[in-house]
DNA sequence: ATAAACTTTCAATAATTATTGAAAGTTTAA
DNA sequence: TTAAACTTTCAATAATTATTGAAAGTTTAT
């Protein structure tokens, strides 16, 4: 496998990854390029490299300031702007899941919350449903602070004591 | 809050939140069903319920029952069959990790492996697509590996050891 | 102040994904 | 073996989501 394609495969298998765990597939091949790429990358680059309009680049561009993941950069001697993702592995996993957290899990632990705290009229149907979200939420809430948790250790907490803790 | 509505919240609000892990709305929300009924449900009861078509209640009990958190159970002197899914919420977290390891990360762990294996030719850009890559292909091994022994550890893990070692 | 260089916005359109419903298929009872 | 009861399949359609491109907006150089 030569360089290009092996450029193409990356940027393409991270997009379509990128699909399931909720940012489309621009936005994931545009910060699968910077992620590959040696230096700084304009609009333009980047337009061209994916073959994606002009809007659609500035869109999701923006997305992913937005998510901390992206920023811009200033070239000197040059007019237009450029960009660069986070180039640590494990600072952008920590940046993602904090911000999954914040924007898909949180709200869903207040819905269970909400849910699992109505009144019990004492039919059975009632208790089970306020049984099963109880369950639902103290598992989300206990893995959501147990995420950030770990994404939180500074050094590689994988291969350090957590992971082997858990022989 | 009422019953009716908290089970029209939790259904909804559970079928939304499918469709960001990868799992559809109908899909998520005929399981949000079953795991807070008393007793399993025909078919029948599914399409009332939700309000959608025999089809698609078709499709999606049957991959539910692909992903093995829904199972069949027969009713004694019925004719129709029956639907139930896994009420234990640590079981069914792991069942859900562990088929999600194998359907989406174990592929990409595969093809970030393959790609950071191309033969450094020693440009600077194929060291950085290799140094890059390796570094993806080495936190994702290593999450995926971690979350699949958390998930084996049967009894609650959060709330013993795991949980605390990381305060 | 003007215009060139560049970026953003957003209505229109395209692409993708989910849903329907009816025909075909299967199982069971008699 | 027939037919009623039930389930599955799948082409057509609807709903959703992503993308384009051109007009509007902004910034910078002169």
């Amino acid at each position: 496998m030569k360089y290009q394609e092996a450029k193409e495969k990356f940027i393409s298998t991270w997009g379509s990854l990128g699909s399931l765990w909720g940012i489309n597939k621009a936005m994931a091949q545009i910060q699968a390029l910077l992620f590959i790429s040696t230096k700084p990358l304009s609009m333009e680059d980047v337009m061209e490299e994916l073959k994606i309009s002009r809007g659609n680049t500035s869109m999701n561009l923006r997305q992913l300031m937005d998510w901390g993941i992206v920023t811009k950069v200033l070239v000197s001697g040059e007019r237009k702007e450029f960009f660069t993702t986070e180039k640590d592995v494990q600072e952008l996993a920590r940046v993602i899941a904090k911000e999954r957290s914040r924007r898909e899990i949180k709200p869903v632990i207040k819905v269970l919350n909400e849910i699992s705290s109505i009144k019990d009229d004492g039919s059975e149907k009632t208790k089970e449903l306020i049984k099963q979200t109880k369950a639902l939420h103290n598992l989300t809430k206990d893995a959501d602070a147990m995420i950030n948790k770990l994404m939180d250790q500074k050094q590689n907490w994988l291969t350090k004591s957590v992971f082997k803790l858990m022989k």
